[in-house]
DNA sequence: CTTCTGTTGTTTTTCATTTAACAAAGCTAA
DNA sequence: TTAGCTTTGTTAAATGAAAAACAACAGAAG
């Protein structure tokens, strides 16, 4: 059942590929500035703790291949990568939810992929509306919808306190968003249409406590070489 | 090749559901407080964007069992995750920077969860060191070694500027922390005796991305009931 | 009392992802 | 030039998780 995925980027990924490619693409970034041109299925391995085959095994499945024993050109597996995940157009992106996260992100965000812009913000608070953070302006909830159809906005970060959650993506759903990307503790429902990623900090907090309880686990496989 | 996990939570769990665990005793706390004594596993499923079957299936794999079919008892099964999530002591946890993300982290986290308590956190900068954020202490980083033995801390929550994270994590590993939670954008190495979790914000942007454009997807399986 | 409906618990099957094994090819050095 | 080492690319096996199918059982309704 290998569907044909000789030109690139057509078949669709499995979820934890893309997860890693993300990934990959961030640490190969790195790289670049550090004046690295090439590297090597063991060390992009060993940044991500995870095994060589499977980042050749990745990177097979993007359709990249060099011939040289050099390791892999990172310019070019940027762009590989680059050509999957920010095929084409490029998104625009609202956080709805001003508060010490909803900041925080935004200013964790800025300016660090191209192809995916924060252009908007939204809060209740008279406060903090018509006033800049970061450099996003900051809308009344109000005009929420207004907004995301005027600025062709296709994805919302929510980080509304928890009693406003539901609503809230309520809200998102309506004005025809595609994605939303949750932060709250508040698990939502909204139209099969939309993509939802639920994303609770405390669940990952926990998962490392009981890891960290039952350590005869390792992070790191064995046969990592 | 059932290894008997007739007592509970003597048998490691796989993660995915370690995972799904912490995220249905949320929405059951969330179910207490709103006076629900029952819960049906479709109900759970909806909530979670997943189907019954697993549900159960998750239920079954702790151990936990009704012969009522009104459902699971709301407050058993949160104890029984609880006795499995939560198992035994209960874990110190320091915030290493106390920066936007950091301070949002810890006034996020507060009294969330009993067994897992933010008792210190830490920041080079001297206008912070000394101050309390959300009732935390902030300590000069030059005390993270002793504090971390002092106070018993095995999980440290990483939200330091990219460029001092290597530098953390050497400083948290040689402490003998035992599990990181990384939010920075930075691959680090531990020693194979920590367990790390990198929590890279981007990468889930993305993946958000990348689905909302591959949009044939659907984020509910349709045999959901 | 019996039947029917709706829900759980378990086993089996299917599927996807990871791991391993192997083949091919390029650089290096003798 | 050739032998050997290192790294990639591909195919095949094994593992692990999700889905489906089925069995059991409690309560409701007639």
């Amino acid at each position: 059942m290998d569907a044909k995925r000789s030109s690139r980027n057509l078949m669709k990924l499995p979820e934890p590929t893309v997860e890693r490619l993300s990934e990959y693409r961030r640490s190969l970034l790195q790289c670049l500035e550090q004046g690295k041109t090439h590297i090597f299925s063991h060390e992009l391995a060993t940044l991500h703790h995870n095994t060589a085959v499977q980042v050749r095994r990745d990177i097979m499945f993007i359709g990249y291949s060099t011939n040289q024993r050099k390791g892999y050109d990172v310019r070019e597996l940027i762009d590989v990568i680059g050509s999957i995940l920010d095929s084409g157009k490029s998104l625009n992106i609202a956080v709805v939810g001003m508060g010490n996260l909803g900041s925080a992100i935004t200013a964790y965000f800025l300016g660090k992929r191209s192809k995916m812009d924060i252009v908007a913000s939204f809060d209740v608070d008279p406060q903090k509306v018509n006033r800049e953070f970061s450099g996003i302006l900051c809308h009344p909830m109000s005009a929420l919808k207004d907004i995301i159809r005027e600025m062709n906005i296709s994805i919302a970060i929510m980080t509304v306190p928890a009693d406003s959650a539901v609503e809230v993506a309520n809200l998102l759903d309506e004005a025809g968003i595609k994605g939303i990307l949750n932060f709250t503790s508040i698990p939502v429902k909204v139209s099969p249409r939309v993509y939802l990623e639920d994303y609770d900090m405390i669940t990952f907090l926990e998962k490392v406590a009981y890891f960290v309880k039952h350590s005869t686990r390792q992070n790191v496989s064995p046969s990592k070489i």
